[in-house]
DNA sequence: ATAATAAGTGTAAATCGTACACAAAAAATC
DNA sequence: GATTTTTTGTGTACGATTTACACTTATTAT
């Protein structure tokens, strides 16, 4: 019950996962701590709740910190609460994550924070619970891709069908038939096959497709399927 | 950044949106607060994060005080930081939802808080952004009943396939085909057909049925879709 | 005996998911 | 300039799943 002698005040962090994808591999940001605890170790951006700001501007605040980027997709993972997962004090984090596209991605953050890119598989042990919170974010995006079209968040203006492709298979972590999946993508309808090509990935020269804004939301809001 | 002018204590509570199921309607758990703020009017259960304690255990030792249940499936909704969510004081709160059968469930909760089920259309306005709460309780367990086997958890031990339904067709807010829901049910493979029937909803009377643990939790496992 | 009520049961059509292979374009190399 | 190399781009057939749909049965109440 709602007994005075029960209230205890303490620390509420946010923490942030950031991922990014750059055409091939699912990433995340991480920065090399340069403050106590655990200084010199990797962890994600984090930062404190301030006492007039909700949750969801602090993690958008911490994003813009660290990366320069504002008007992020952000979508909170959960709350983490286990008792010395600080152990400076008793700090309770609740966890977002973000999906930005590396490309629109300023270099500068590199310099003043540490910060690095690491593919979801490769990333270093990280401090605290942070792993955790990143197996949690995993699962949610996972999910979040199956009925929501995210590759506006993390794909460039234009992009190849490969390249969405390896979105949907960094993600998933499956390999996906070539055929199939072109022909579910263009049964949602969503996407404007552009005359350019993408002369980089072959000799060929792949097609550019760019997302329909306006199609887009129609999906959006009938929450169709991306069963791929 | 973790600078320390920005640290701000504050107090964290937890509130349980409690779900239960009487055979015909989803319902939840209301108390009439008898204490303030806004004593009189109903709300969610709740109460505060102690110092040496898990959110999670937090949740559950509030559901065991008004419900006097333990052994309770509990699932974390999510965060909730509006900075005037609670008038007296800033107060963030972790909301879980809980599942329970309503048979299983002493009657002395009543007497101690006022508390009451409402199915979930019908329940009053409730203090707070406990509402809010509740609308994104739902979302989560309509999204949880379409991958996992939620009849455990809110049936009774025995109980009829018009049952089962009712659950599925209260919590998705649609009505089903009774031929393609018994025939997708049964394809599962984890109810046993008891001889006994129910002869309360008619003439005829209904067999009841059971879940067979072992094979519940091997569906579990493989987290087969129920998509109904 | 008859009426009323809810339980119980099967099939056909449409949709969706999956498996699968080869030709075309262009550049690089010989 | 012919050949090799690389990646793009495309269609179909089969099986599984989902959906739509209606009548009989058992029993009690009248």
């Amino acid at each position: 019950m709602y007994e005075h002698t029960d209230k205890e005040r303490l620390l509420l962090a946010v923490d942030c996962i950031v991922f990014g994808f750059d055409g091939e591999k699912l990433k995340i940001l991480l920065i090399k701590r340069g403050f106590e605890p655990e200084k010199g170790k990797w962890s994600l951006v984090g930062g404190f709740l301030k006492k007039n700001e909700v949750l969801h501007d602090a993690a958008t605040r911490i994003l813009t910190l660290y990366t320069g980027l504002d008007d992020v997709y952000m979508e909170q993972v959960g709350t983490f609460s286990d008792i010395d997962r600080d152990p400076e004090e008793r700090t309770v984090s609740t966890a977002y994550y973000a999906l930005i596209n590396i490309k629109n991605h300023s270099q500068k953050l590199n310099r003043q924070f540490s910060a690095r890119w690491f593919s979801v598989e490769e990333a270093p042990p990280l401090i605290f619970d942070h792993d955790k919170m990143v197996r949690y974010a995993l699962d949610r995006l996972k999910i979040k891709a199956e009925t929501e079209p995210i590759g506006f968040e993390l794909l460039p203006e234009k992009f190849t069908m490969r390249q969405l492709q390896n979105l949907y298979e960094a993600i998933w972590n499956v390999s996906l038939d070539k055929r199939n999946f072109i022909s579910k993508v263009r049964s949602l309808d969503i996407l404007e096959k552009l005359d350019e090509k993408d002369m980089t990935s072959s000799r060929k020269g792949s097609f550019l497709y760019r997302f329909d804004a306006e199609k887009y939301r129609t999906v959006e809001r009938n929450r169709a399927s991306l069963n791929l």
